[in-house]
RNA sequence: GGAUGCUUAGCUCAGUUGGGAGAGCAUCGCCUUUACACGGCGGAGGUCGUGGGUUCGAGUCCCUCAGCAUCCACCA
């Protein structure tokens, strides 16, 4: 006896991942079968994973290793990704804890140390996904940083700076002071903070006296202040524009213009312009051909020249500023406010708005390829459907890229600048005279190199065999909360440079939520470590879980309750192969089942067994994996396990009764259920199927089961469910008049189907002692109606309680008496609703008129 | 301000084209039946957020309102 009473699911995972990877079951490129090819979104190699990797890459790896088992080549390709901003953010604080930094170091030996640490978390990464089971084939693992990368990164950046979608430009970025980066719109994260509304006076020049109200919540920028701005419409100010103001921040002359861009209606309608550090004041700044004076260093310190505020902190300046102003009489007021602040999305520091010289990507043209490839028959389909318009929204207004970061950890951006002339070389080598030029100090935005990841992965640019044979890609798998940082540029660049979608399906899921539905974070200390779970219930059942607990695109909460109840689900399959294996003769071959021998029951089992292969196999297609489980957990408690085992014993425990049928019969429905419950959960799956009499190497190696038409029998399936009536009946008949399971009762069957077959089942289960069928006499009885069959047991229980059940009963039918009546009687539903479903409701009508008239008969009776 | 999603049993959530509401947990009763007491058997519990509409028929389709959540844009 192999199998313990309760599975232990560290022994059952013990040993199997390896033994699969080393015999190369995870290696793709079987040609003869057709391809399946899928990428693992490349996790950062900033940290170790949490639970929202493990649903990520458990959604994929049910998929793969279905898709495997239905017989195609399937490739689930790993890497990582260097994650340019937000490990060198991890690096960095490592460095302030050493008590240095990148900048003492140098570039070089920053790289230095910013390998060995990408070393030691992919091992990390490594080990997670060997926990988690992930059937990925090692042999093409990528880095975003490998050579291959580079060089599809380079022939990228080169090819649009040729075709004009990408250029260097002066214009405000969102600037990172703490990172001292810039960042692109999609890395900021807008969270509401408390600030004020300083509102000052800009004192005309001629007339002192009077002033123009200007409300700011960043007065620190003042000093960058060009003009004042008011709506020419504007009659209030009218009179004031051309006129020229005092700048209280540093007594500057500045002059006030008329644009329409400032809103009459809000705050005071007068503005102040600050071209150099604000998107909206730069537009005007432009239009009108303003200086645009930088008054702010990339660190969010105060820019030299500013007198005594240079080199104070934005803030510390703010402070101070506010102080000296009112001193000097020009602080109107001071409002306190709660509005939206961008902060950086690695460092959290508050974005700074800040003119600087960067790279971008037109992104006008890419998009508009995008909508219109979306709007054909290879367009991406999304699973849900809806999220097809989060990608197209932001497809239709989104901005220029920023692409350059001032980092050291990424791409640095292959450009050299003459140091004489304005020329400038993109090339992935140094020129020759390098001593005449000087390379970009900048890297790439992480995602400028991502983007690329599902073809360069396969040898992009490179003519490879990977790449002609796995791309595209047929399915991504990722949260909604990257689709735009992540799916929307993958595809623009997978158009751009392959023609072609990177990937058939995009199967989107929700976030993994604590158990109160807050997000997961540090701060709040809420997060669940997958490898607590794993310890505890084993990854089968954490799998389990993660893909049956919501349906697509929710969010789920983390509930420690369900992954037991799927600890126990898998519990109850072990100890069904269990029972069955106990049961099996020494040394049992695997026999065939002979169809024209079969009894009843396994006919029945058999096509409840095939119709349900039939579900699963639809809703798994469907990438329904909370549906599919569904319809198999039914099936297995059910059918399975509370009926059928426990009808099989009546066959197992007869010493005359021929079993090859049962014994073929229940390893087939336990390898079928096997096989469907292995992609979500492989080990205790691989450890139950190599027990069974004969087996593969592997249950990696196995098929997935087929529906098989020849075993439907939908007699058997009729007669079988009369009896689990019966049996239901009878068990509810005791449980309600207080008589013990197992007492004996007397029972009459009438019936239109042929129950005789069945009679040594009745008897086990009813614990009937006289089993009768076809009987007129059934005085002193009390009746049930079933489908085609009447029950009769013989009530010893007294007359008042009996006339209370039948009463009971009455009053039920008579309800589906009138229900059904007025249904009938209703013209537009006999003439409208189809024919089967008034022919069924006859039928029904029929049926429920009968057993009233019955139930009338037994009341008079009595 | 724009968009999307959610509202179903005490709790957490399923419900695939409209054809008599489901699961798990919790709860109540019974059971030492040799696969499983992390089990088995039986029960109780819902006017499917509000108000309309379409339909013979609506948890399911359309509109209204309310509450909650998320995303985007946020304005000096």
């Amino acid at each position: 006896m192999a199998l313990e009473k309760r599975y232990n699911h560290k022994e059952v995972e013990a040993g199997k991942y390896l033994n699969w990877k080393n015999k190369g079951y995870f290696t793709a490129g079987d040609k003869t079968k057709e391809k399946f090819s899928i990428v693992i979104p490349p996790p950062n190699v900033t940290g170790k994973l949490h639970i929202g990797h493990a649903i990520d890459t458990t959604i994929q790896d049910i998929t793969c290793r279905y898709k495997k088992a239905k017989g195609f080549d399937v490739l689930y390709l790993p890497g990582c990704d260097h994650a340019g901003i937000a490990t060198q953010a991890k690096i960095d604080a490592k460095l302030k804890a050493e008590g240095t930094n990148r900048y003492e170091l140098g570039r070089e030996k920053f790289l230095k140390v910013a390998f060995e640490w990408k070393k030691e978390y992919s091992e990390i990464i490594h080990q997670q996904w060997e926990k988690m089971g992930l059937m990925l084939d090692y042999t093409r693992e990528r880095f975003t940083l490998d050579e291959g990368f580079n060089h599809a990164v380079y022939t990228v950046f080169k090819t649009l700076y040729d075709k004009g979608l990408i250029y260097r430009g002066e214009r405000i970025v969102n600037y990172d002071p703490e990172m001292k980066t810039a960042l692109s719109n999609v890395e900021i994260v807008y969270k509401e903070d408390k600030g004020n509304f300083f509102y000052f006076k800009y004192r005309l020049k001629e007339e002192p006296e009077k002033y123009l109200e200007i409300a700011t919540t960043r007065p620190e920028t003042m000093f960058g202040d060009t003009c004042v701005v008011v709506n020419p419409n504007d009659e209030r100010y009218q009179k004031y524009i051309g006129k020229t103001v005092i700048n209280p921040a540093n007594n500057q002359e500045i002059p006030i213009i008329a644009d329409e861009y400032v809103d009459i209606e809000f705050g005071t309608g007068a503005m102040k312009c600050t071209p150099a550090h604000d998107p909206n004041d730069f537009i005007i700044g432009k239009k009108n051909n303003m200086k645009m004076p930088i008054i702010m260093n990339v660190d969010g310190t105060m820019a030299d020249g500013l007198g005594k505020y240079s080199k104070l902190d934005r803030f510390e300046c703010r402070k101070i500023l506010v102080n000296d102003i009112k001193e000097a009489g020009n602080l109107i007021k001071i409002e306190e406010i709660k509005h939206q602040v961008g902060h950086s999305e690695r460092s959290d520091a508050v974005v700074e708005p800040l003119l600087s010289k960067q790279w971008f990507v037109k992104m006008k043209p890419i998009a508009e390829e995008v909508l219109r490839h979306q709007a054909t028959d290879d367009k991406v389909n999304f699973v849900p459907k809806r999220f097809e318009k989060v990608l197209i929204r932001w497809m239709e207004d989104c901005e220029d890229w920023c692409i350059s970061r001032q980092l050291w950890w990424g791409h640095r951006i292959p450009v050299y600048y003459s140091k004489t002339t304005e020329k400038l070389l993109i090339s992935d080598k140094a020129p020759e005279d390098i001593e005449n030029w000087y390379q970009d100090e900048d890297v790439f935005d992480t995602w400028f190199s991502s983007a690329l990841w599902p073809f360069a992965t396969l040898g992009w640019p490179l003519k490879t065999e990977d790449y002609d044979r796995y791309f595209p890609t047929n399915l991504l798998v990722t949260g909604y909360d990257i689709i735009f940082f992540w799916v929307a540029r993958m595809y623009f660049q997978s158009l751009n440079f392959t023609n072609k979608a990177p990937f058939k399906d995009v199967l989107i899921h929700g976030l993994v939520r604590d158990s109160k539905g807050r997000k997961m974070s540090k701060s709040l200390g809420n997060g669940v470590d997958p490898i607590d779970v794993i310890e505890k219930y084993g990854v089968d059942s954490l799998r389990y879980f993660l893909a049956t607990a919501a349906s697509p695109g929710m969010d789920i909460k983390y509930n420690e309750e369900k992954v037991a109840v799927a600890s126990n689900y898998l519990n109850k399959i072990w100890n069904s192969a269990r029972f069955i294996l106990m049961n099996l003769p020494e040394g049992y071959k695997e026999g065939k089942i002979n169809v024209k021998t079969l009894n009843e029951l396994d006919k029945f089992i058999l096509t409840k067994l095939e119709k349900t292969i039939n579900k699963v196999t639809k809703a798994m297609d469907k990438y329904d994996y909370g549906i599919a489980s569904k319809i198999l957990y039914d099936f297995v408690y059910d059918d399975f396990c509370s009926f059928y085992l426990e009808m099989s014993k009546v066959t197992l425990n007869d010493e005359n009764a021929d079993k090859k049928n049962t014994y073929a019969v229940l390893l087939k429905v336990l390898k079928a259920v096997l096989m469907m419950i292995y992609p979500f959960s492989p080990f205790i799956t691989e450890e139950i199927y190599l027990q069974l009499p004969e087996h593969l190497e592997s249950i990696m190696l196995e098929s997935y089961p087929e529906y098989e038409k020849a075993f439907i029998f939908n007699d058997s399936l009729e007669k079988a469910e009369v009896l689990r009536a019966i049996i239901e009946t009878i068990r509810n008949y005791k449980a309600s008049n207080d008589l013990a399971p197992n007492a004996e009762v007397s029972i009459i069957l009438n019936s239109k189907l042929n129950l005789k077959t069945l009679e040594a089942y009745i008897r086990r289960f009813a614990f009937a002692k006289d089993v009768k069928f076809d009987e007129e006499n059934v005085d002193g009885c009390i009746s049930f109606e079933l489908n085609k069959t009447t029950l009769f047991i013989k009530n010893d229980i007294d007359k008042t309680e009996l006339l209370n059940k039948l009463n009971d009963q009455k009053s039920k039918l008579e309800n589906e008496l009138t229900r059904s009546e007025r249904m009938l009687g209703n013209p537009n539903f006999v003439n409208k609703a189809s024919k089967e479903k008034v022919e069924q409701e006859k039928e029904k009508y029929a049926n429920y008129k009968a057993q009233y008239e019955e139930i009338l008969k037994k009341i008079n009776n009595l």
